[in-house]
RNA sequence: CCCCUCGUAGUUCAAUGGAUCAGAACUGCGGACUUCUAAGCCGCUAAUGUAGGUUCGAUUCCUACCGAGGGGACCA
């Protein structure tokens, strides 16, 4: 048994015999803020002590008399107002760090969610338009909530939805007219669509145009449009292509508007007759008022779905394609009202469907400067910033040992985007600030790459000199092997939130740790006690690169 | 006017209701090392929007106010 549940069992037994009946699972048991309190912690006494007449210390006393032998524990301490504190024994702690080494690249992974499919939905661009550092966030995010899932045991299939018909498509079209240019040239396409959203506004004949091309789109009546139509989106679609290998996203399942569009719709029909959806306005609505929401359009008064038509035909498209347990939806905040409109709806269309959605939101990317828009062409494209970032590390990449140095400023771009996106917690905004990102020091991806290339050298030097790993249970543990013995523990906990944020400040918490460690201990230092140090850097190592494949993030093996 | 988010050092972020230190990083200043990667290490200064409430204990939960962002029927 682990000391998690050996400790949560004696507790409860404890508390039973104190006249107080609490079920092992509810005892809480977190890691310790500060690791000089020991590994865990439990306030059980201070939460129970005045159901129980007494003083909190010495129930806490008493609890402890009565869990001292829990599996794994070498200490049980009462401290502050009534805290119980363990700390680990050394040869408890070791044993897992020695398995977690065998374990190689599985360290840290479990099997929760055995035999869970689930689906991930994220990025969603729309081909004719800019990639900007908006559908990055949601790639950074998707991309590592779908590695955390799978990290847990579950089946795991990543979709992209992406927008291929809409006023959006019309407007580029219309600006290709304009220019000539081809629609074979991805930036031909952004400068396009730049022209047309400038020229259709409120008044402009032009405006028009640009509805009759839309329809044309439709229709596929034009020939020349449609040449331009299937150039551009083909056009489009292979540039995303390229920055989802960059980015190190692969998608399984690809969905189009096109498809969830007349789906979306003939589902919103269908549920006209049973009440689900009502006639208003000359367009179909679900009354979100009767939920305390607000109401919404799904289809308008010309019978064209809306995005909450499409987005309820493609839950089910999903389905039907994958019978998932849960999927996850990634979007940005700025649609959380329409989506709780859509969960509604779908509670009454796909129940079943309903239960297993997962909603999650992430804060909008601005700029210091204001608030982006392809509209305006004020917009900071997915590969201008990461080929800016790549520019800056390549000085550094230059002096490195890495073979492939423009790989690797790849990589280190990569990285210190997806860092920024990913250390702060869901669904604030993140202020893009240009001299941050392209900084490479601190708290941010490089310096985990870094790390992670130290421990992997150490590993190389300590293959040359004959120096093989192994724990010494003599030797008392350091606060890094503490904290990296968390690193399960603290997956699992990242997973059920969906929140890689945990996992990244985790991360930060063991390269500070690894790094100050590292300035003041020689680790090959000729000794028996090489060993043991050998085997705090392997799984050093190992709970880098893995916690880094969970962001997302690269992690070469020389910088 | 209504609904939803969110207000933490100068800046960007942490803190599953906890522990007389609310942690980092950036910026500034100052250090150490003829040692395995200095993108590193060590030190100093600095913060919970305001007013109440619940609790043994509040940055966290509740109420009001102030401030920022998003939404409030045919774009997402």
């Amino acid at each position: 048994m682990d000391p998690v549940s050996s400790i949560r069992e004696r507790l409860a037994q404890a508390l039973a015999g104190a006249g107080s009946s609490v079920v092992p699972e509810d005892i809480v048991l977190e890691h310790t803020a500060d690791l000089s309190h020991g590994d865990y912690a439990s306030n059980v006494a201070l939460v129970y002590a005045k159901q129980l007449g007494k003083n909190p210390r010495e129930l806490a006393e008493q609890l402890a008399a009565a869990v001292r032998d829990a599996e794994g524990v070498a200490s049980v301490e009462v401290a502050g107002p009534g805290f119980i504190n363990f700390t680990l024994s050394p040869e408890y702690l070791y044993e897992m760090l020695e398995i977690g080494r065998k374990h190689g690249e599985k360290w840290g992974s479990g099997v929760g969610l055995k035999g869970k499919k689930v689906i991930v939905e994220y990025t969603d661009p729309n081909p004719f338009k800019e990639f900007h550092i908006g559908h990055l966030v949601t790639n950074a995010i998707g991309e590592s909530i779908s590695r955390l899932f799978a990290f847990s045991g579950a089946t795991v299939k990543r979709a992209n939805y992406q927008g291929d018909v809409g006023r959006h498509v019309a407007r580029a079209i219309w600006g290709l007219l304009q220019s000539g240019e081809s629609a074979k040239d991805v930036k031909a396409l952004g400068r396009a669509y730049a022209a047309g959203a400038a020229a259709d506004v409120d008044g402009s004949p032009v405006k028009e145009e640009i509805t009759a091309i839309n329809k044309k789109v439709y229709e596929r009546s034009d020939k020349a449009i449609t040449k331009l139509y299937d150039e551009g989106r083909k056009t489009s679609l292979a540039h995303f292509e390229e920055l989802y290998d960059i980015l190190g996203t692969k998608f399984d399942y690809y969905f189009f508007e096109s498809e969830t569009g007349p789906f979306g719709k003939q589902v919103v029909e269908k549920h006209v007759a049973d009440g689900v959806f009502k006639e208003s306005e000359g367009a179909i609505v679900y009354d979100g008022e009767k939920k305390g929401l607000h109401t919404r359009v799904f289809l308008n008064s010309e019978g064209l779905p809306t995005y909450e038509a499409k987005e309820l035909g493609l839950s089910k498209m999903k389905y039907d394609t994958f019978k998932y347990d849960t999927s996850v939806i990634v979007t940005g905040n700025e649609i959380n009202e329409y989506f709780k409109v859509l969960l509604a709806a779908m509670s009454e269309v796909f129940p079943e469907l309903a239960a297993k959605t997962r909603h999650v939101s992430h804060g909008m990317m601005r700029l210091q400067e204001g608030k982006m828009s392809s509209r305006t062409g004020n917009v900071v494209t997915g590969e201008s910033l990461i080929e800016d970032l790549a520019d800056v590390a390549k000085a550094r990449a230059a002096e490195s040992r890495a073979r492939d140095k423009e790989k690797l400023a790849q990589d280190i771009a990569v990285a210190a985007i997806k860092f920024q996106i990913l250390k702060g917690a869901m669904g604030k905004d993140i202020v893009f600030n240009r001299e941050q990102a392209l900084s490479i020091e601190g708290d941010s991806g490089p310096y985990l790459q870094y790390t992670h290339a130290r421990c992997h050298a150490i590993m190389e030097k300590a293959k040359e000199a004959k120096v093989k790993g192994k724990f010494d249970a003599g030797a008392p543990p350091s606060d890094l092997t503490r904290l990296v013995y968390r690193f399960y523990e603290t997956v699992v906990r990242a997973q059920e939130q969906l929140e890689p944020h945990i996992v990244a400040n985790y991360l930060i918490m063991i390269a500070s740790a690894f790094n100050s460690w590292y300035a003041k201990e020689q680790i090959l230092d000729g000794t028996p006690a090489a060993a043991h140090k050998v085997a705090v850097a392997d799984i050093t190592r190992l709970t880098l690169k893995n916690g880094l494949w969970l962001l997302g993030i690269p992690a070469p093996e020389k910088v």
